[in-house]
DNA sequence: CATGAATGAGACTTCATTCAT
DNA sequence: CATGAATGAAGTCTCATTCAT
């Protein structure tokens, strides 16, 4: 017995396509980090939606369109106004808190991970742009939460640019090793990576 | 004028093999970690080297086995016996120091750089177990320090196997964005790294 | 605002089929000339008329079926019976006249035109086998023409067979380089045209 | 038994390559004639030369290159400066005399067949442009051979842009219905054809 | 009637690898 | 040793056509 396709995750009837669009972003995406980009050919990504291969071109353009919408995904994601430290009256330290917690439980989503794992090499120059920028933009973030954190003595004081680096790999690195169907949960491991990186950042008193 | 094949790196007459099979191997590393393994075709890796693509079959047997070389290499440097806290007097926080200045080392330079950023996913299944067992190695090098460190208090306790992979996070995250071409010489990128993990493991006094 | 489908082209209520056969008809022969039938997709013709392409299949059963009857309705079009020789009274040269003038108003036509751009090699063995048939009973029609005029006098004697294809090659042509929204109307070119052919066959007197 | 890759074509060594070149431009120019373009699968061609599919890579870069450099081909051989009226002193007759001479010659062959039987339909638009400007060329060649034969009494005056499209139209056609192996030779059709085409063009004395 | 969704067949093209010189 | 030539295998993508609503 074959298993349904879409594994029957359809059920409205006007909001399907958007809705098929994402499951196949969803698949690809964790096919892709599975196997690598190149090692993922579309027979797989539709074998693996119970759907033929030229189905895929319904919703996706091409093979690198799919990955761009991952990645972009994956950006907006992260990218939360709400952690801004220009919108808030939070500490630095608080604000560092909620970054890295929300960081986590996106770098460990299939799109977050593709992001990673992935990287933007495949993608066309203008798009690998694309994705860049939206990566710098929340390498900013943390630096401006650094400095809000060193500014409001809520954290030590240090050189923004290469701490935020060091962190950034602590947080990506994640989905090289950490599997979510574990014994560590998603918000354990958030917590202690939140604290592990603290400690870095203990202003001293 | 056409630029010399092998950049005129063959001087003896004996070793020239070998040599040559070096030189192939630190280039290839350059161009997969540059564009990526599947982007890297064997003609560009013979462009580069200023000889015919067929050449390359003299020196290696095929493209997977120059990945598993490189990636070797780069194991092996990183796997350096003198660091195994078994063979030392060192406290475990000055044995830290030393691997992670090392590893920086290692790491930025073209073996290392390959392995972090191309990965063992195009590798045959066997191939990569072994590789996946020489970083494992690594790694439990790693975690050996810190258990020093915490058993002679020269550092902090803590979660081992954890903060072991968030340590590596940041040091393995340095190819993705450190140029070495740029104003901070290696030296100075493992001191900070140094310090800046450091951090984190401070014993409590 | 968009446009209406069919063009608004409909409006009886019992012909419709048969109408709007006909526009996919001449849309399609249309789209062909122009782009090439290869390079026309079924969602080409389906776009230039504002319907899906599957609504297509209610009124052909195949791109080859739709091409097939654009060059058979070319051909009856051409099949004028009134200008064989056999049922007619004109002289030779009349004759002559009266076909180039039809033959032209038809060849500028958009089945005409398909006819000859597209030619018949997409069609099926047995199609082409068709249209080539038809093809042939114009130019037998033209060698009849030709020959009553040299029996009568009324146009020079000449290598039929030959002749035919040199007046049919300039009759042909016409497509090729000939637009009807041009400074020169289909009436003045079929005039020309008629003029220049008939200089070569002028009787010597 | 398997017949002879490149149909043993090749007897020198270091010219090999562009012979080799050439005759799949030929066998490609003649394939492309009887199947037309999009019929025609690069399997095909290289069925017919007995190698296999990758390695017309080896000679060309794709499929459109192969097209254009037919006609390219084609053009080069139809624009014969000799017969430039500006670079003689033969009379507008003559010179239309051997314009069509080497026209007819240039036609049949199998370059020339497929220029006017396939078109420039498939080719990017670049590169129809610059086939469209050759055939212009010649087109202008024509016109000025028509305008010295008005000039010096050699040939009728006419509407000279419009005589043209007329001849080139019977010239054209040849490849539609010609057989060079039938009983007529190319001399003799190139014969028939410029007495054929003269007749229109008889100067009223 | 009409159409959005789905697909089988097949084309072009790439590339690691082998062969023959 | 070195390499130009050749190729098998495989991948992306297109498109006419069918299905289900």
């Amino acid at each position: 017995m074959q298993r349904r396709a879409w594994s029957g995750a359809i059920q409205d009837r006007s909001e399907q396509f958007e809705l098929k669009r994402q499951i196949v972003l969803r698949t690809a995406a964790r096919v892709f980090s599975q196997r690598g980009f190149h090692q993922t050919t579309l027979t797989d990504i539709a074998r693996e939606l119970h759907i033929a291969k030229p189905t895929l071109y319904h919703y996706f353009k091409s093979k690198d369109e799919i990955l761009l919408e991952v990645q972009q995904a994956a950006i907006a994601q992260m990218t939360a106004v709400e952690l801004n430290p220009q919108n808030t009256s939070l500490s630095g330290r608080e604000l560092f808190e909620a970054f890295v917690n929300r960081y986590v439980t996106m770098i460990v989503d299939d799109f977050g991970t593709c992001l990673v794992k992935t990287g933007d090499l495949p993608l066309e120059p203008v798009n690998r742009k694309a994705i860049r920028k939206g990566s710098k933009g929340i390498e900013m973030t943390m630096r401006a939460i650094l400095q809000r954190g060193a500014a409001d003595k809520s954290l030590a004081a240090c050189d923004v640019k290469l701490e935020a680096m060091f962190l950034f790999g602590t947080l990506n690195w994640i989905p090289y090793w950490y599997r979510p169907d574990g014994t560590l949960s998603v918000e354990q491991l958030a917590q202690k990576v939140t604290r592990s990186l603290l400690a870095r950042l203990q202003p001293l008193n």
